[in-house]
DNA sequence: GTGCACATGATTGTATACAACATCGGCCAC
DNA sequence: GTGGCCGATGTTGTATACAATCATGTGCAC
């Protein structure tokens, strides 16, 4: 297993660096996450690790299967649609009031965002890029001064992750940080239906880079093996 | 021969007869939940109280203060507008969808529901009107077959739930079923696009018979009390 | 050699014991 | 009488021990 930030704390400490791990793709889904390993690495007792694998159980970024363990979740294809449905219905207008209230503060801080991320891409993270990309819709919604949107979008931007994992097409992400710097500049207009405009766009450019032909990739995927 | 409900007692069980509770105002806001008190009402142990209340706390239904306990969570008047603004984003929306699958067996439940509703309601079971008023909402998420929108939006109805414990400002909430009315002739006419915009308004109708002015009726409502 | 039965080991599910902390009462100083 | 200090009590936080369940590997029968 690759080497997790061995940084000993709570249960939510725990439960973070896991959710980046699996943001940043370091845990793959299907990943077996067994306790007592856990324990181990972070350096804390099994109640802690189970508290933290529930909270990302209840995520939806582990799946719980009974006397078997928790494992990193693979999201079905039916599941991916209906994730990009969501952030379909949420991020454009979110990112429409996000655009009215955006300072030139707010702006920069975006832009230093899109920065790190292609600084990452090119020191060959992909997956810490991955990870910075996700991390600017969330902004966005914070930005829009809605907590309780960002809590949801946060969950479902790493449930994408999840499912670009799975079902990702090409193999360069480039394109995207394109569709960022448009919104950026949306952004720093103020224009917030172009925004809101754009970024229903983004979400759908995303969706149709995936392949999402019921292929069920799931451990069973013996005949593209065999291929 | 307690036996025959199969499982009675899993974390899982206590915790959906939990948000029951909650979402029919048997549980006021601020309540505190106690472990020892909960475990022996369910009859089971700790360990799966606190599962439980761990789960409701990652749903925003009870709110965790350390060392202290758990207690039904007290949306605060900044919650309630996200709440309501993160289920205008999602509903109308959805209630099209669910207007363009819906069959006449769905149309003939949701009208039970609405039937059930008022019986509950003649039967001075406020709380469980109230209580079946919010599942028609989710029923329709559940209609347009997108289970990710009908986790979140349960989650966002129950809250609501406890926002108007707060803040409702009349004592009837007889007004509401009309606009379910309304909307149940839109599905039966399979017109999305009236669905949409019935649910937006019935959502706008809600926040406004709300009482948002900031008055933090947390316990420190020292000011209101000595006026 | 193949397939099933069973024993063994490993992992999770659950309960319980103990430690840490907050609350609340009384007591004392001022 | 007011205010603060400080034990007594109860509740929550955490770890650990034990039970239940699943995976694995061996051996036997066919």
């Amino acid at each position: 297993m690759t080497e997790i930030q061995p940084k000993s704390g709570t249960a939510d400490t725990v439960a973070e660096s896991l959710e980046r791990a699996i943001h940043e793709h370091r845990l793959p889904p299907g990943t077996k996450l067994g306790e007592d390993e856990l324990s181990e690495i972070y350096g804390v007792s099994r109640t802690r690790i189970r508290a933290a694998l529930q909270a990302l159980s209840h995520r939806r970024l582990v799946e719980h299967q009974r006397n078997r363990g928790a494992f990193v979740a693979q999201p079905t294809v039916r599941e991916a649609h209906e994730v990009f449905e969501a952030r379909a219905l949420l991020e454009p207008r979110t990112a429409r009031s996000a655009a009215i209230r955006m300072t030139d503060a707010h702006v920069t801080a975006l832009q230093a965002h899109i920065d790190a991320e292609h600084a990452a891409l090119h020191a060959g993270e992909s997956g810490r890029a991955l990870s910075l990309s996700g991390e600017f819709h969330i902004e966005i919604a914070r930005i829009a001064d809605q907590s309780t949107i960002e809590a949801i979008v946060q969950q479902l931007v790493v449930r994408s992750s999840l499912i670009i994992a799975l079902y990702w097409r090409r193999r360069a992400a480039l394109c995207e940080s394109h569709a960022h710097g448009a919104l950026i500049d949306a952004f720093a207009a103020r224009d917030g239906a172009l925004a809101e405009e754009l970024m229903a766009h983004h979400l759908l450019d995303l969706v149709t880079s995936l392949d999402l032909r019921n292929q069920s990739s799931q451990p069973g995927s013996l005949k593209a093996a065999l291929a």
